[in-house]
DNA sequence: CATGAATGAGCTTTCATTCAT
DNA sequence: GATGAATGAAAGCTCATTCAT
């Protein structure tokens, strides 16, 4: 059984390092000009050993892109949302989500960058997958915002453009810091993002108004 | 000279129905599942006339983008930003600025399409291009924060974040509304959407505190 | 007539300028590097008009070939052979032979180029007519060697390759001083060439004997 | 290790099976006429396989020449000159030089033959590297004639065109008998040639002065 | 006669995928 | 399982030639 195990926890690192090799190559070159020779290439195994793994170069380019999607809905689920009856701990629980997220996100930075880069490029199916994976998103959002209307969380507004107008934030965001950063970014630099990103949230860019007496 | 300014014409017409052909492919297919066969076939010319016109597909692609970036360019230009020393005329003037931009961009639907699908995914070359056409909006938008933040139009804050989650926000919602719309968006919508993202980025989502006596 | 005159000559002009500028544009280019837009460029006329003149590319490539061929075979028939009853004397006529056909090769220089880069590559058919035209020539040159013998004015020897050695002896020394000269050749130098050729045909390099007392 | 022996066996052979097929083609089409497709049919691979071993036409063409030219400068390598202090030794190591070269021209007929037609109309790069080659052997020929005439071998002379008639009777003679010869040359004939040139190239055409008494 | 835009056959080259070893 | 040589479909592009104006 241990050989058993062994052996399949072979295939599976195979796959691993193959799949690994594909997102650097993906992340470097795109998918259109990377090629299933420098992928194999880079993990030192044959041309055809790839087809061993996987289907085809598409067939890996999509679970790689999948891979991302679970990892993000993932880092979410994770998020416990704790208390939000004030606009304080409201204010507390967002930051804690944009750290979670921006956190998995540097992690993975290559798989970030091909799906910004390339997701919607390669087929119309992905790019299809995409746009479903957003609008998913939009629809969670657009309730979580129209709940927290009702608890006076946050205003009356067009929920739906409101949950729009958040993730774009976090998404050009993501883009610059993230996936084309002058440099890493340092996990400090993450949270005052965040921060940023929440107040702004928040608050709006509008001058604060004196605190009421 | 009629007939010289008709054959010029004639031939100014050949390339533009080319390169209207080429948008709508690169739209429908992507640049690399769009053939150039594809392109000629829609406009009704053989494979090379293509070439009598366009060094290669490759410089068509570019083109079409750069005609994106100077229409972009441009209608921001006209924008007339009037006076702004009051939040009231701000939030009137942004208004403006997004009315211009949403509707130029509506008006050129599948140029818009490329450029959020493709742009970044066809060659390094470009998506270069791009990154710094986005950096110069950034730092344009960062210096009219800062600018407004002494005018007291806006808060103190992170004047870069704050441009990244301004551009983010309106790039996320001609994601939704413009290039990938259930149906093609009405003028009072757009500027029902407009009106929404300018409020945001003032107000932010917080309630709104009761107005001072 | 005069009319009509002027108009045959006014059509043979443009003709012959469209040689004239093919020729440039193949001993530049040589034969298929050549296009055909690139030698109407040089005159001037749309690409169109080449057709008029001639019925392809092939054809007037072919045509400026036979011109150089007609040419050589001119330019030998000019040569005033003299009495040729001592060795002295067919020395001198042969220098004068020489003397003819280099400087009608300097003159044409470019067809001489191109006939010795691009005459046997161009299509079959053109390089079996000059085998033909060599075959011709070695017939001649074989005979005269032959005829020269009986007037003991050459020692016995294989006539033909005495011929072969002949020819290329000349052809080397053209491909040199001719076709990629480092510079343009003077006529003194083009005598001199000529005058060591016969010199070297005659007397061969051995040391000379020393006269008889 | 056999195996690994065979294999790599028989990868080389497969590019060099490539690169007989290709010669047969550039000899009987010329390099412009000739087609991948038709280099590949004769070998029966497919077209891709071409690339496998070869980057490109030109790059196997390339390939061919340069053999051509590794193979004559090897060919003269071999050549051991032996004691030159006679006309009649020197005559008899000329004779020997001539052997070695023609028969291995003889025996790539068709290399020889792609060099003879081709070399110069191919593409400038090659032209200007055969013209370096022809400029060498010209340099290394005008210094052995300088040499031999300081050993009163040959007369003086101008030792450049010296050199340009030898190499030309020489390459006329090929070309007449080893690239386009009615039939292949026998042995026989070979020496028969060689001992031509060479008796001509000492001694000239003229006729022999009685032996002194 | 002259034009030059249009043609389209035909080329070289690429690369994901297969399969005999 | 692993290999890597072989495949061949399919693409972009060129340019001699034609023909409506």
């Amino acid at each position: 059984m241990t050989q058993a195990r062994s052996r399949t926890t072979a295939k599976a690192d195979r796959a691993a390092s193959i799949k690994q090799s594909a997102i650097e190559v993906f992340a470097e070159h795109g998918y259109h000009n990377a090629k299933v020779s420098m992928i194999v290439r880079r993990v030192g195994v044959a041309q055809g050993t790839f087809y061993l793994y996987y289907k085809s170069k598409r067939e890996i380019f999509d679970e790689i892109l999948d891979d991302f999607l679970t990892m993000v809905t993932g880092s979410v689920d994770q998020w416990n949302i704790g208390d939000v009856d004030t606009v304080d701990n409201f204010r507390a629980s967002l930051i804690d989500l944009g750290d979670i997220l921006l956190q998995v996100l540097v992690k993975n930075q290559m798989l970030t960058q091909i799906f910004f880069n390339e997701g919607l490029a390669v087929h119309p199916e992905f790019a299809e997958r995409i746009r479903n994976f957003y609008e998913e998103l939009e629809d969670v959002m657009t309730g979580i915002n129209r709940l927290n209307a009702q608890r006076n969380l946050i205003r009356k507004a067009d929920y739906r453009v409101l949950a729009l107008c958040t993730l774009g934030m976090v998404e050009r965001c993501i883009q610059v810091f993230i996936v084309n950063p002058e440099e890493p970014p340092s996990v400090e630099e993450l949270r005052h993002i965040v921060r940023e990103i929440v107040d702004f949230f928040i608050d709006g860019a509008a001058p604060q108004p004196a605190p009421a007496l």
